[in-house]
DNA sequence: ACCTGAACACCGTTCAAGT
DNA sequence: ACCTGAACACCGTTCAAGT
């Protein structure tokens, strides 16, 4: 929490040298980046990203549009600290991957990540949208690197593994829960969907509307995980020396 | 080609019933959906989704916003036809796959889907945006279906895999050519990002910057969905009967 | 009967004017 | 010196008016 971890030099986050602090707006909270942010984030999360407006979040702070770009050179640059805020959501303690194997870790870490996508449905497109350079991006490749690296990987399958596990939680959960699934009883109508469909014609996808439709997203996720780390078991068990 | 497939009921694709051939548009090409989903894919290609206008697209196609909307209630619902035009690119014969092996032939789709994807990087959001029930959507699903039950798979089984395999594609394109990587020397800024930072803050990341912006971006994806299929292997040998 | 110019409400962004 | 009302150019969408 406290102050956004530190400045990173380069893309979204040379915010270190911005507007200094507010000055008189009496009686109202101050506009600061963090203040932005968080609304920001809240105002997503209820009403969804393409109905955001600078003038709803202007509103929502007690200020106006012009007020904003004092802190901001553009919508999609706060757009990219409201993704990084995101990833600041997600929590893994170090002393509770400590105990475990890498196949056990890179899982908590995997979970912890995907649910708090999961928390922020309508955020999602923000983070498939760009390399996460942000600060809490940074931390999290950082942290999830050290764990392969500190299993006895070589960089370059720690380097292709994390690249491999991020993609997939990214992947998986813009797909569940993307702009097009607004209501969880999206699930029933696409399994009508499937059904009214001619058998002559997809005879497959029909015979599978059930299992298509109706597994648990969870579940879902965790099969297509640990398909993911049996194969990194495999290609790590290949190599000349384990540990 | 020639007539998009059928007309399939339900979500975007009820646009059998939607405006008669075009009348009198002396000399100037006629208007109708096939032209007009043709045409935004190509601007989209070119000028990015974002940038899309429906008055650009009028333009192009020698008409006017409104008359567009005769062809579609919204542009949401033209977005939806385009995503499905790409799927309808994908193009794997029958034949193709037929002296493969289970895992040559996902190999084999995949890659394929894969390829048209990074032939519309701009065009990726909208794939990942919904579960695709157009007419193309519905084909792949049914025929990728179809390969994993023709190959002794279970179907709860071929239905996970499908969902696994197929967001695992859209994730990692998605990431790898979004809306926030335009040019290829994106690699190289952001190898130079890994490398400016502070070493003894990210150690890991530092130490990986070559691997985690140098590898190709085919070979990265061949190794994520070797991991995959490694997964599936296992699954598939844990059954208590195979072929 | 089909097409479309022109308007409507609204958006991201800017800047001169306020305090 | 910092904030902001009001404007600017433009967007998706609609409808009365054209042919």
């Amino acid at each position: 929490m406290s102050s956004e971890a530190e400045p990173v030099p380069g893309s979204p986050a040379w915010w270190g040298n911005r507007a200094p602090a507010p000055v008189y707006r009496r009686g109202r909270p101050p506009v600061d980046v963090g203040r932005i942010v968080g609304t920001a984030l809240k105002l997503i999360d209820e009403v969804g990203i393409q109905a955001l407006t600078l003038r709803m979040l202007a509103d929502a702070l007690d200020s106006g549009t012009a007020t904003l770009y004092r802190h901001f050179n553009s919508k999609d640059e706060l757009l990219a600290l409201v993704a990084d805020r995101v990833l600041g959501e997600v929590r893994v303690s170090r002393e509770e991957l400590h105990d475990l194997s890498w196949r056990e870790a890179v899982t908590v870490a995997a979970e912890a990540f995907y649910g708090t996508l999961c928390r922020h449905p309508q955020a999602l497109p923000l983070l498939a949208a760009q390399v996460p350079v942000g600060p809490n991006g940074l931390r999290g490749r950082e942290r999830l690197i050290t764990l392969f690296l500190s299993h006895g990987f070589p960089i370059d399958l720690a380097a292709r593994a994390f690249t491999a596990v991020g993609h997939y939680v990214i992947g998986f959960a813009i797909q569940q829960h993307g702009p097009g699934t607004p209501h969880p009883e999206e699930h029933s109508q696409l399994r009508n969907y499937y059904n009214s469909l001619d058998p002559e014609l997809y005879p497959a996808t029909t015979a599978a509307a059930y299992e298509l439709t109706s597994v648990p997203l969870h579940e879902e996720f965790r099969f297509g995980l640990d398909l993911l780390l049996d194969g990194l078991e495999k290609a790590r068990g290949q190599l000349p020396a384990g540990d």
